[in-house]
DNA sequence: ATCTTAACTGTGT
DNA sequence: ACACAGTTAAGAT
């Protein structure tokens, strides 16, 4: 049986992005593609969850809001079938307001953790929700760029925008 | 300042 | 059991 869940297109100056939802909320955020599909509401999926429309109005504001270095609230987050690990470390990076950055070792250390530094990039990498879980404000202990799984110009592009400097 | 190595945890296979 | 990852600190050059 497939979940239920449905993808709706957002858009913004900067592109336009996917949002997946489920029943509970925003399941996956992606970047947008280069090739032009379009993107198609399932509404099957979309008329039982009743939510939905108030929780996309929610997405696409918080995302614009990020993308211009404001802070956001957020729809509800579906972190169903993440690790306990996994889902510590987002909760903690949800705390890091814009223009704000910390480093791997210092989330490893908030989760009381300290020497999982490395797993911890494992959990950023993993994140299905990037901008609005704000992956990209975690640098490298010697404050330099670090990685990033959506790509480096996004990272960059959006801690200049916070107006951090690297 | 740059390069190499060893230490360490969570996760997927 | 094994290999890898968005790391890090320490040591060598």
């Amino acid at each position: 049986m497939k979940s239920l869940s449905a993808e709706i297109p957002v858009v913004t100056p900067s592109g336009t992005f996917t949002a997946r939802y489920s029943e509970k909320g925003l399941a996956e955020l992606n970047f947008p593609k280069k090739d032009r599909k379009k993107n198609q509401v399932n509404s099957q999926s979309a008329n039982r969850i009743p939510q939905l429309k108030k929780w996309h109005r929610l997405t696409e504001s918080a995302l614009k809001k990020v993308l211009t270095g404001k802070k956001a609230k957020l729809p509800p987050l579906d972190w169903n079938g993440a690790t306990d690990f996994q889902k510590s470390v987002w909760r903690e990076m949800l705390k890091i307001a814009p223009g704000k950055t910390k480093s791997y070792g210092e989330i490893a250390n908030a989760i009381r953790n300290p020497k999982a530094v490395r797993a911890v990039g494992g959990a950023c990498g993993a994140n299905p929700i990037p901008v609005l879980v704000p992956c990209h404000r975690i640098l490298a202990a010697n404050k330099k760029i670090g990685g990033f799984s959506g790509g480096l110009d996004w990272k960059r592009k959006l801690l200049t925008t916070e107006g951090v400097l690297l």
